[in-house]
DNA sequence: CATATCATGTAAGTGGTTACATGATTGT
DNA sequence: ACAATCATGTAACCACTTACATGATATG
């Protein structure tokens, strides 16, 4: 699965610039289960839009940068309906975190302090801000259907659970040695 | 975070050739946090090997290819201890089956809901291996300590967490276009 | 006065995967 | 017979990231 299958996902939403397309993987709800830089949706875009699939119109704008819009060609809808057909990978997880923990015994103590603080912080952070999209015009949101909502609810889950885990066992893990031995 | 960490880490739970680390990487506890392919395996090794962080010793197997069996070193520990100390970067996720499901608009009834049985299957699969190793002698484990019972605890509630959000909530995404419009 | 946001794009580099090469042994 | 497991390694290829190039406007 490429950036380009998921810029015809992002647009599929509704037009978007590359760099608008870049804000919505890293803070709205792609964010939890994709990632991509720059340097690889320009070109992406370049050559979705080469294939037809998409299709970018100049627009100027006062006090700031001309931008390209783009937006999904009927031809792009069936295509990214194609590829969603097509059999799914299993998740690829790669978590520094879960890696530190996993060798619990070559941290200090205020260090394995300090990695789950940060993380029930980065947590809690996480979970607010999707509570407030719930909350805030379900009618004026970029992603309405089903789908959108059952990821979100997905996510949601899975960050509650790691929240009350981590909540739960901490204590166990920030002993010091001498009281862990 | 570089497979030549990813290697130094599984060495410290004990020897290990690079086909068994391998192995420890798709079946074992870091199969959730982690992936690697021999492509990048061996050359890890062979680069540690020449920088004195783990040292190969060539074994003869009868009925069997011989192995290359490494271990960390004392500076090989050292150097592992201070990978871990950096700052942990954030989780990095993909998920093709979230991506499909977010457009659950653009797939068939019957595809949304082969796209749910097989998850519950994987799920309800990986919780059972889980569960058995979990209890299986835990003197004889590879792994022991608190740090892996802490990650793979971690793991556990994630998959428990999902698989319970699915069987709650598929029948919201599997009813049929016309009875969801 | 410096930094952040908006905005697009390219080039170099990297870190990885896939496929290939080789071959005995064990299970179906 | 055929596929899987055990075992190591290389070479070609690929997608993606980082850094660079450019520049206006807004914010602290």
């Amino acid at each position: 699965m490429d950036v380009q299958t998921l810029c015809l996902a992002v647009l599929a939403h509704g037009p978007a610039s590359g760099y608008e397309i870049k804000k919505e993987l890293e803070e709205g709800a792609y964010s939890h289960f994709f990632r991509a830089s720059f340097g690889s949706i320009y070109p992406a875009l370049a050559r979705l839009a080469g294939a037809g699939l998409v299709s970018g119109r100049e627009q100027e704008q006062a006090k700031r940068p001309d931008k390209k819009v783009y937006k999904l060609t009927a031809a792009g809808r069936r295509d990214l309906a194609r590829r969603l057909q097509g059999p799914v990978g299993p998740d690829y997880v790669r978590s520094e975190f879960l890696l530190a923990l996993f060798h619990a015994d070559l941290l200090a103590p205020r260090r394995r302090r300090e990695l789950i603080a940060d993380r029930i912080a980065a947590l809690k952070d996480c979970l607010a801000r999707m509570d407030k999209d719930a909350a805030t015009a379900p009618e004026q949101c970029r992603y309405e259907g089903i789908g959108p909502a059952f990821v979100c609810g997905y996510g949601h889950a899975i960050l509650t659970a790691e929240l009350d885990y981590l909540e739960r066992n901490r204590a166990r893990l920030e002993m010091t040695e001498a009281s862990a031995a």
